[in-house]
DNA sequence: TATGTTATCGCAAACTTTTGCAATAACTGG
DNA sequence: CCAGTTATTGCAAAAGTTTGCGATAACATA
C-alpha cells in the first residue's frame, strides 16, 4: 500500500468520500516537486479532467490540510501545498524578499510549543507552521545595498507605494 | 510630543508624506481598543471624510505596518491592526476555534528567534508574529465534546464541506 | 510665495479565496 | 443489485485584498 493509498484510506475511515477529483488532486500534489501553487495544481488537474472547478481544488486542499495529508505554506500571500511526508515532517521559513521557502525541522519548534502549552495552555498549530522573515542571502544582499538574492527585482523594501 | 506625533514625524523622516488620510487612519487605530478590522477602520474614517477609499486604508495600514507603527494580526483570514505600543510591544496567539487573540510577550520569542538566526541565518519577522492554535478554554470545550469557548457555534472541526 | 517634482489618492478592475445552492454521485443498508 | 441518504461537485457570485493609472496634492527649492 503506497503512501497515497494510505491517505485515501484514511480519508475514507473518517467518513469522507473518495471522488475522482480528490484522487486527482492528491496525485498531482504527490507528483509535484516541493510546494505547488493552487493555480498550478488546478491547471494540471484540468489537463486530465477539464471540468474540475477551482473552488473544488480549494475545498479539496483545505480538507487535505485539515486531516494532515498536505502541508499548507503561505508564500507571498498565495497558498501553496506539498505532501506531508510522514516521518520527515517539516515546517517552513519563508523569505519575504525572495519568497523562497526553507524547510524547518519540527525539532526547532518543540521548545516553543512546550513553552506556550505550559505558560498559557495554548496549543499552537505546529502542524501548519510558517515563519516569515529574511533569509541569509537576502540579508547580505540588502546589507550590500542590493535587492533580492534571487535576482535584481524590487523587493518589499526600498520602494514607496 | 505624543506618541502619535512621534509616529508621524518618523514617517516624514523616512520620506513619506503626511496626508489627511494618514492622520485619520492613525488617529482611528490609536483611538480604538485593541485590534480593529480594516472595514471598521474604513467605516469610522468615512464618517469624518466620506471620500476616503478602502484601497487607501489598506495601503496606509500596510505602510504603517512596514515602518512599525502598527501591528498586523490575522484573525480568521481577516487583517486587523493595533497600535504598536512602544515599550510594551507584544505578539499574538490566535485561537482558531473562537478567533480570540491573546497577547504574547516578545520574551517568549527571543529564544526561538536566536535559534533561527544562529542555525540558519534566517531573521524571522518577530515584529509581526502570530501563532495560530487553540486556546485553553476551547481545548477544554472540545475535550468535553462541546464547540467553542465563546459560545456554541460551529467551529473549524466536526463539520464536513 | 510661486513652481516643479513625484508620492499619494480615488477609482475601477484584477486577483485570490470563500460561500450558497441546486444537481449529482458516493456510500449504506436492504 | 437497487433505492435512499447526504457529502460533494460545478457554477455563479461574494468577500477580502491588491494593483494600474491618471489626476491631485504634499513637500522642496528658489
Amino acid at each position: 500500500m503506497t503512501s497515497q493509498e494510505q491517505s485515501l484510506h484514511y480519508l475514507q475511515s473518517l467518513g469522507y468520500r473518495l471522488t475522482p477529483q480528490r484522487l486527482m488532486v492528491l496525485a498531482i500534489v504527490a507528483g509535484g516537486a516541493g510546494h505547488m501553487g493552487v493555480d498550478e495544481i488546478h491547471r494540471q488537474a484540468r489537463a486530465a479532467y477539464p471540468y474540475l472547478d477551482l473552488a473544488t481544488v480549494y475545498r479539496t486542499l483545505r480538507l487535505f490540510k485539515q486531516v494532515g495529508v498536505v502541508t499548507e505554506v503561505d508564500i507571498d500571500n498565495r497558498l501553496h501545498y506539498e505532501l506531508t511526508a510522514p516521518g520527515e515532517k517539516h515546517h517552513h521559513m519563508v523569505c519575504r524578499a525572495c519568497h523562497r521557502a526553507i524547510n524547518l525541522s519540527p525539532h526547532y519548534l518543540e521548545e516553543f510549543r512546550d513553552t506556550l502549552m505550559r505558560e498559557f495552555g495554548f496549543e499552537p498549530d505546529v502542524e501548519h507552521f510558517t515563519v516569515s522573515g529574511r533569509c541569509l542571502p537576502c540579508r547580505e544582499m540588502a546589507a550590500a545595498g542590493g535587492g533580492t538574492a534571487v535576482e535584481a527585482d524590487v523587493g518589499d523594501d526600498g520602494e514607496f507605494d
